[in-house]
RNA sequence: GGCGAGGUAGCUCAACGGUGGAGCAGGGGACUCAUAAGCCCUUGGUUGUGGGUUCAAGUCCCACCCUCGCCA
């Protein structure tokens, strides 16, 4: 019985590039996820997009002198084309900013409202009459009532850490350059998530069993130290999602509020694209649907307690109020969320450009050699370390040496032997440690499955690799290349085990190297490919168009033993990996800090 | 500052309160099909620091130090 997965990924920022640190944070391992899912089967749906709204974008689009709309688009079109390189295969990823999700999030904003979850205040904020607009508490700096540090910025002081009340800054000044500063009373939205704490609370519970320590502890554990407390949900700007309440012109949705509900605007959309406008219930409208969401840890208390709680406040109203129909929204299943990687022992930063910049890796590493990295020393429990000698030293001697040569070993002598062909072994002929090879690596398939199952993804390529390593190990107590002169059925048994082995671990390794084990899936002769394939489209509606990322699947349970056909014909082999010059080390490292190059 | 997570071999990570392990790196060996890859054997550790509970502590408790995140 095929399962609903959805596959939800942290909407990365227009403000910035993607780097290593984001790939490994959320996007790669949703589409980890995302592929095994496929690959057994299960009716995947995996979504993201960009997060175009917000003060952030709109500085930045001050500071390059460009219009707002066209700043995000250009990162927007980055990020398209890093996830089309590197296999990042989103069923649709979107942007924020799009008529539909407009739509989206203004009906989770009045079945709030209806439901009674809102409520207005008023409070005094810094205004630049200057710029003609309020500024966010923290790009406002001035002098710390508390302890007379200047730099203090108008929410915190980080001289004393104290937490500050705005409007008692003294001398405040805009870090945007916007000038004298004066306070102005503004009337917000509030979401009293004090009345929802109990469901919150409940639903994090429920999952108390799967969730990671590091999430719980950030979520329930913090609700039950400090509870939860009403949060405004508007703010004053014109750059966003326009707050669909009469006489509220000139105000827009949070984007802390506003950009989480992508993850259900963007199935909306991925249906309508298809034609078929309620496909999207699969996975929203349904209790047995199962929900990860991937992000990094500085996002966890968004998605483990606010996000929950916008949408089990909404209930049964937002789809009496988005498409008049009855049901109740599904709630995620986990947050696997991840800690954070450091490159080179310091913190990535992007203004100092200490950074792996996802695109311009791939200019000189293959996606799959990336990837391999990226996942063992994927941060799942702590923050780990992205280090150049580490990353020849792993190519070198797991992907290449492990894994790599045993596919070239095998196929190529097998190639050369046996004219082409897959040895016309009797299956029924094969000895007890043939069988015994085979048992163990198909044994794979729930080993692995399960760690990948229950999000392990480091675990679970460990597990693969491990059993890479027994095809190793069985073949050098075989030792065709001996048989061959003596006995060449001998050998033709060994090679022949050594290749369903192989084909069937091509299948474990693929949702954590697409690209080498489709090319491996074609020395083996297969048509049908493991995979679909990535495609852009561009969408016209009422605030103009946008380009989206898509997903075109392929039909098959693929996830199960080789059945490898004795005497089918293979394709010529060749090295699926590269090796690595240990000079690139010094190479990389020098690149670190310094401008960045013209992209 | 408050709250949360983490600190274990050179590196990356494991270890229901019960003899601290694995992979890689390092050292040695036999082989040669393969990208000098693979296979076998092997050297590495006062578990951040100081106390405490216990027959027994990496694991539980207290204090401190360091790293990272959040402050709704």
């Amino acid at each position: 019985m095929p399962e609903d997965i959805l596959v939800a990924i942290a909407w990365p920022y227009a403000n910035a590039e993607i780097h290593v640190g984001n790939i490994t944070g959320s996007h790669l391992p949703g589409d980890i996820v995302a592929r095994y899912h496929r690959l057994k089967g299960n009716r995947v749906l995996m979504v993201s997009g960009t997060d175009s709204h917000g003060t952030p974008v709109t500085l930045k689009a001050d500071a390059l002198g460009k219009p707002v709309e066209a700043v995000y688009k250009e990162y927007h079109a980055g990020f398209l084309e890093l996830f089309r390189q590197l296999g990042i295969t989103y069923d649709l990823f979107t942007t924020t900013h799009t008529e539909n999700h407009f739509k989206v999030a203004q009906s989770v904003f009045l079945a709030l409202k209806e439901n009674g979850f809102l409520f207005t205040q008023k409070s005094m904020q810094w205004y630049s009459p200057a710029a003609k607009r309020f500024l966010p508490d923290r790009y406002v700096e001035g002098t710390c009532y508390i302890c007379g540090a200047d730099g203090a910025r108008s929410d915190q002081c980080d001289a004393c850490g104290n937490v500050l009340e705005p409007e008692k800054l003294i001398n405040p000044r805009a870090r945007t350059g916007d000038g004298a500063l004066e306070l102005r009373e503004t009337e917000h939205y509030y979401l009293d998530l004090s009345k929802l704490e109990p469901e919150v609370k409940e639903f994090l519970r429920q999952r108390a069993g799967r969730m990671r320590e590091t999430v719980l502890g950030e979520s329930l554990g913090k609700i039950e130290a400090e509870g939860l407390k009403p949060r405004p949900i508007t703010r004053d700007l014109d750059w966003g999602i326009p707050v669909p309440v009469e006489g509220w012109e000139g105000k827009c949705l949070y984007v802390w509020f506003e950009a989480v509900i992508g993850y259900l605007s963007a199935p909306i959309e991925w249906s309508r694209l298809n034609g078929q406008e309620k496909a999207w219930h699969a996975w929203w409208v349904n209790p047995a649907a199962r929900q990860f969401y991937f992000i990094g840890k500085d996002n966890i208390f968004f998605h483990t307690s606010l996000w929950p709680a916008e949408l089990m406040g909404a209930g049964e109203q937002f789809m009496k109020i988005f498409a008049g129909e009855t049901g109740r929204l599904t709630v995620p299943y986990d947050v696997p969320a991840n800690q954070f990687m450091n490159l080179e022992g310091q913190k990535i930063s992007g203004s100092r450009n200490w950074a792996v910049w996802g695109r311009d890796a791939l200019r000189r590493y293959d996606p799959d050699a990336l990837r391999y990295y990226l996942t063992v020393n994927m941060p799942e429990l702590r923050d780990t370390d992205w280090d150049w000698a580490d990353f020849v030293a792993r190519n070198n001697n797991e992907l290449v040496a492990t894994w790599g040569n045993l596919a070239n070993r095998v196929l190529s002598f097998c190639y050369k032997h046996w004219e082409g062909q897959v040895p016309a072994v009797d299956p029924e002929a094969l000895r007890p440690a043939d069988r015994d090879l085979l048992a163990v690596i198909e044994a794979g398939f729930d080993s692995v499955g399960r760690e990948l199952e229950a999000v392990h993804l480091r675990a679970a390529l460990q597990e693969a690799m491990r059993l890479a390593s027994e095809v190793n190990k069985y073949l050098d107590a075989a030792a065709p290349w001996f048989q061959i002169k003596t006995d060449k059925d001998e050998a033709a048994r060994s090679i022949y085990t050594a290749l369903r082995a192989i084909d069937s671990l091509k299948v474990m390794l693929a949702p954590f190297l697409p690209f080498t084990c489709q090319r491996l899936h074609e020395f083996f002769g297969y048509e049908q490919p493991l995979f679909g394939e990535q495609y852009t489209e561009t969408v016209r509606d009422a605030l103009g168009e946008h380009t989206v990322l898509r997903y075109r699947g392929v039909e098959a349970v693929q996830w199960r033993p080789s059945e490898l056909p004795p005497g089918a014909k293979l394709n010529p082999p060749a090295p699926l990996y590269k090796k690595l010059d240990e000079s690139l080390i010094t190479e990389e490292r020098a690149r670190l800090g310094k401008e960045p190059q013209a992209n």
